[in-house]
DNA sequence: CTTCTAAACGAACGTTCGTTTATATGAGAA
DNA sequence: TTCTCATATAAACGAACGTTCGTTTAGAAG
């Protein structure tokens, strides 16, 4: 009851509620300090809540990482290769995912940034299970691309003789250059930059 | 993970070969696990010797962490940016900084990887001294690259329209993933990945 | 042999972490 | 009302961290 005026958590609000308030937070400290940033101690006095409290929802740090790194991997489902797939198959959809991620990662103001599965807020995991998920986050992510290329390919208009491999390699390496690079430049900046890489690339690609 | 095969300090050797000693297995642990996975306890296992001994040669595990970034970067400026001054001005040196980048990254047969600036280990230093010395590392190395790029244009060795900046971006986010995908892929693989990349980047900036 | 000194040791310190236990409170069902 | 369960709390725990301190060791210097 001690903060009662200026709790975010009410004293007897509902658990999911709760839940979910942990969680968004958890990912608010990912992005400044990464997993080990987000302690228990620390959500439950941002959270204007008692630290076992907190730890009840999820039994274990690990829990707590692997329910932040879910929520993580969801936003990221729903907000960039979902709305992905309603572009034309192609090229089209392939610029979809790629303009999808930048806008993901670009941060809105006012609100921390995002996270996507290659952020070096997850750098080298201590947990096994979260390292678990991250891999198969980063592995779904890169299939998503890898699909939108191969029917690019198979749809004629990408060459024949493109390595869908080897595009994916180079997409992924401007998109996590862009995401990282966010921090040290301004987000228009680097935007840009991403956008002229990837137009460049896929115009050595395009069937002649 | 298995250090076994370094030799343990004896308890009366030289002073500053321990220091070295100490250093190196720093670097060895902090490609597995990042800055906080060398623990001053690990430490002191992993070579034999007490926690304080270890600790006495830093004065603070700040002071250990600086110096194996600076330890690092030397090795970095050493093999890689050195050897590239050796390579005539224009696309030659800029080649040869990507080369130089790729052999260093790539891990030799028994021996840990070695570190470039944006290793995901470093990914966000809890120590704010730290984390002003890796800034400075990935300026100097962004600075390397964006010299032998401003260089190559003046030459006309590539095109007097390209953006030194932009060409930079693209290079290091390629050398970059490069470094991240050693450990998914196997190395040969990665390189030629890295390399084809490169190519079609520089022909595509290359001179009329 | 004695003296000095760098180097490493070993035992503690205070702090913080995740975790456990036992307890209180409130909302809804009976 | 009373019972019950989900929710949150306070207090403590062991382990690990970086750090400090006094002591011991082994070679160098005289």
């Amino acid at each position: 009851m001690l903060y009662s005026n200026y709790m975010a958590i009410s004293a007897r609000s509902n658990g999911v509620r709760s839940r979910q308030a942990i969680i968004d937070r958890a990912l608010d400290m990912f992005g400044s300090g990464g997993l080990q940033a987000a302690t228990i101690g620390a959500l439950s006095d941002a959270l204007g809540m008692s630290k076992s409290g907190v730890f009840a929802h999820f039994g274990s740090k690990d829990g707590l990482d692997l329910a932040a790194i879910d929520a993580a991997a969801e936003r990221f489902a729903r907000g960039v290769v979902a709305p992905a797939g309603a572009a034309p198959p192609g090229i089209a959809r392939v610029v979809a995912l790629c303009e999808g991620f930048l806008a993901f990662v670009t941060p809105a103001p006012g609100e921390p940034a995002r996270l996507p599965p290659d952020h070096p807020a997850f750098g080298l995991s201590p947990s096994l299970a979260a390292g678990a998920r991250l891999v198969a986050w980063r592995a779904a992510w890169r299939d998503a691309l890898l699909a939108s290329v191969a029917e690019a390919i198979a749809d004629g208009e990408m060459a024949a003789s493109s390595d869908p491999a080897q595009a994916v390699f180079e997409l992924r390496a401007v998109l996590d250059a862009a995401a990282r690079g966010m921090r040290d430049e301004p987000p228009a900046v680097i935007v840009t930059r991403a956008r002229r890489a990837i137009d460049r690339a896929l115009v050595t690609w395009a069937a002649a």
